[in-house]
DNA sequence: TTAAACATGTAACATGTTACATGATTAG
DNA sequence: CTAATCATGTAACATGTTACATGTTTAA
């Protein structure tokens, strides 16, 4: 590896983890139900990962045990390491973007199908678009009162979908329309 | 699992190497440099991952070796049976939206950075989203005036990534916008 | 003659999913 | 008392990346 690409990226479930700590302290399974909640449409983690990952981290001193409850529950909190390293992967790490696109993918194979059946898959997917818009319209007017910095960050990030969804189902149109004009 | 849910998605490597294959016989090697090409954009491949592959599906016999050449160069055409896997996926398999984005994360933890660096990170993500459009303007002049159907659906999944990234940059600036207003 | 391109394969490691295994506490 | 929820952990497997290992052919 060259000086210059020590931009190695990975990693994102650690820092999800360290980021929802920054709200406090939390058990495995607190984090878990945080997982499920608005934080799953942007990253999904599961229970034996959120648990390895607390683990490892604990041993590399970026979380520690503040508290041990009924049932075995350990609560952790992050540490001052572990605000450094969040802080620096939020600062100076570059997200790299997905490079893999099932939906695409297939886009390029259209030609394999007959053209009736091409402009059914992107109905489809227009279609799927629209029902993910409903359900984020949905939960942009249950926020919408919410108060506070993550409510309101949390609302930038939905705008984002409200957008892609919108975008998917505007390029299906598009495409729709294409691939009648050329048969 | 439930009869309903018959739905696993997946293994989508190897409907990129076998819809790969339907454009005619090619080696490993080929198949890489095909995954270097205009493909790369949607899905990405190692070379350690393709020929594991050819290797499994050959086993399967969803492909099959039809010529070896010289420095035991083997070309692998698509069967009958993997026409059908093919179709299957294409026509029958519901493609699963990506539910992960690092850069969207970041959204969520934006409330941890002061303000300034909050719009730095959004304008930062802007300016990749602008170079990314230049790329396949770019592309997308090189390919005008190609002909057949695989430049054109390649042209269906060009426009998608010049709306994707405009869409970026817009939501960048208003995201930017909502920032100003709220400090 | 030698560097680049062709060509395949394996091993080690990182990450992510599903299923299994166990048990305590609480609410009805 | 018993079902749901709380709570943690491990094992097996699938997928993906990087590095290692090897050797041939072609073009400058």
């Amino acid at each position: 590896m060259s000086m210059l690409e020590c931009q190695d990226d990975g990693m994102s479930l650690r820092h999800a983890v360290l980021g929802m700590l920054t709200s406090g302290p939390a058990s495995g399974y607190d984090l878990l139900k945080r997982f499920e909640g608005s934080i799953a449409n942007v990253w999904s983690a599961t229970q034996s990962q959120i648990y390895g990952e607390l683990a490892r981290m604990a041993d590399e001193a970026l979380v520690e045990v503040v508290a041990e409850g009924p049932r075995g529950r350990k609560e952790y909190a992050i540490t001052d390491q572990g605000r450094e390293e969040l802080q620096h992967w939020m600062t100076e790490v570059d997200p790299e973007p997905p490079r893999r696109s099932a939906m695409l993918l297939r886009v390029f194979f259209l030609n394999l199908l007959p053209p009736d059946q091409g402009v059914a898959y992107l109905r489809r997917q227009a279609d799927l678009a629209a029902h993910q818009h409903a359900a984020l319209t949905k939960i942009a007017d249950e926020v919408r009162d919410e108060v506070g910095d993550e409510a309101f960050y949390g609302r930038i990030a939905l705008e984002w979908g409200l957008r892609a969804s919108t975008l998917i189902q505007e390029w299906a149109d598009w495409a729709e329309t294409e691939i009648r004009k050329a048969t």
